[in-house]
DNA sequence: TAGGGTGGCTAGCGCGCGCAAGTGCACGAA
DNA sequence: TTCGTGCACTTGCGCGCGCTAGCCACCCTA
């Protein structure tokens, strides 16, 4: 027999025996059920014996049953979570917790054996990071999940983060480079996110009358770094755009190492605002983002879904920033 | 788009009833369930007719008739996940899905509304990164959870992280090093981590006969930085061990814009192996941790506990090593 | 021919909870 | 007095699943 613990828990039955009274009643109570009248004397001897037995709702009875969990499922993509990322996710914890939900992050795994968890853990909203795999939205809809973000059905709509490329080549131009390329990274699992930034720097740099900007995907080492700046200093760049602050500082150190100066001979401008990369010499002038701001906006739009309220819009507090430091100047 | 078609759910009855058997003879058949003898041609009936109306278990009636979620809760604190905590918690999600279970984090909020997803979630271990707080130890047993890591029982074993301040003062001291400082982080966060990583660096300088290690905690600004480097080198003070590479950037940026030379009148150590950290220049001697056998290992505790095997121990591919890059250098 | 397995299945309970439908009762209006 | 009517509850079903306790051939033995 499945014997499951030591020390069964204390059921909202448990509570309705030990009051005499009937289990619905302390239900319509613990859950403030609307259209149920209850006494006030019941409803405190409740909420006495409640707190007196130490009870707590078991999520899989109650999902069973009302079909919700009060559990969003933040589905995080494989590749490294940066320093952003996590406080977004501690922002957006943060202000569904005080909702009354929790947060989750979950990874799935392609190649894994277990079945994707939003497949059997029946969360109130899944979220992603990024636009999803149509393996993956084929899986949630079987599952029964109706509220995803990002929606897809949407067509992928203007991205919080489209804004950062823009700011990089603009900053780099104010200060009158006109000779920019832009260094991608070549981790294959963030290649969608180069190529989106690419893009948008390249669009940017179109706009202000520049040409294609020649690119590199970096691996973050010495010599792949080295060989990239080798290669555009002969073709006369003098500003370069990181796909974000590792990059960033991977070609600052290896322009260190040839023998450049970071900003006399080369400027560079990341994206993020990593902690690291605004201690170090040269000290990195970069994007930031209100990651902040993002996690509550995260957090709104779940809890706008399961509420039925309308979708909160993006305000203009997350809008991406420059922050300029060391590593660029005006070219001269 | 708001009206979304209600799918419900396949359950084990929609495929006992489209087969003419019984639900039972499906869910043995599921479930491989030990004792059970079922004829080949039923067993593949139900599993072909499980996969045309792609059928999935539900986790929350699972969980409620059987107890057990094959979910592994990872309990983070609110302190700032950094690269190789990411690393770490990647790889053990891959490990503990290839055996099918599925890994989530989740970030408890002392200050929230929310009661804490253990007592509701029934996970079948809960793991943290840090020991327990008192008050979080009785919740776990209040909600029946039996399976807890660390073990709160357990006295504060031997900490796999703990032989890294060891090498960082020894790795100085090799080097010639008799006056060595520890800069520390005031992020009230980490305090209990900063506190352990000083006590251990303090240790090992007794044991390689120096004496207590003057002391600064940065809050990562490049004043507080400047300002503990120059109590430093007023007193003679050659070689820091810093927290971690986030310190030791602030400290080496600092120095450098104070007019000083890294390694050549500071010899600076950091502590994680980020990898930005590795790309600036001066590159950052470090100390690294392997993160994906320590992945593999929480993953592995958590699987011998929930099978009842005995528990993992600790094996020597763990232990952490140095990494020499040009932030330290010999004195002289 | 009876008796005793045993392989292959079914009936049905219970996990803890939400909630629809009902029940008894006091009280005021007709 | 009778009849609503609203209050304060109770009864009881069903969510989907795991799993125990059967049940009924069928075959093998004596």
């Amino acid at each position: 027999m499945p014997q499951t613990t030591k020390t069964r828990r204390v059921t909202a039955a448990d509570i309705a025996r030990s009051l005499g009274i009937s289990r619905a009643t302390v239900g319509f109570v613990l859950n403030d059920t609307p259209g149920q009248t209850i006494s006030p004397a019941t409803r405190t001897r409740v909420l006495d014996e409640a707190a007196r037995l130490g009870y707590r709702p078991h999520i899989a009875a109650r999902a069973l049953a009302s079909g919700r969990t009060r559990i969003v499922m933040l589905v995080l993509p494989d590749w490294p979570l940066d320093f952003n990322l996590r406080r977004n996710i501690e922002e957006a914890s943060l202000a569904l917790d005080e909702a009354g939900y929790a947060l989750i992050t979950y990874t799935p795994h392609p190649t894994g054996r277990a079945r994707p968890l939003w497949e059997t853990l029946q969360a109130d909203v899944v979220m992603a990071m990024t636009t999803w795999a149509p393996g993956q939205v084929e899986s949630l809809r079987a599952a029964g999940v109706t509220r995803i973000f990002p929606d897809p059905e949407a067509p992928p709509a203007a991205e919080w983060h489209e804004e950062g490329p823009v700011l990089q080549v603009q900053h780099l131009v104010d200060l009158g480079h006109r000779s920019i390329a832009f260094a991608g990274s070549a981790d294959p699992r963030i290649a969608d996110l180069v190529t989106m930034r690419r893009a948008l720097a390249n669009s940017a740099a179109g706009d202000l009358g520049l040409d294609q900007l020649p690119t590199a995907d970096l691996d973050l080492t010495d010599a792949s770094a080295g060989a990239a700046i080798a290669d555009w200093r002969a073709a006369g760049v003098t500003g370069i755009v990181a796909y974000n602050d590792d990059v960033a500082a991977a070609l600052t150190g290896a322009a260190l190492r040839l023998g450049l100066t970071v900003p006399g001979d080369l400027s560079i401008i990341g994206h993020d605002d990593t902690p690291l990369a605004s201690t170090f010499e040269p000290r990195l002038t970069t994007i930031r983002v209100d990651t902040v701001g993002l996690g509550r906006f995260f957090a709104e739009l779940a809890l706008s879904s399961v509420e039925d309220r309308p979708e909160p819009t993006a305000g203009p507090e997350l809008r991406v920033a420059l922050i300029e430091r060391t590593s660029t100047a005006p070219i001269g």
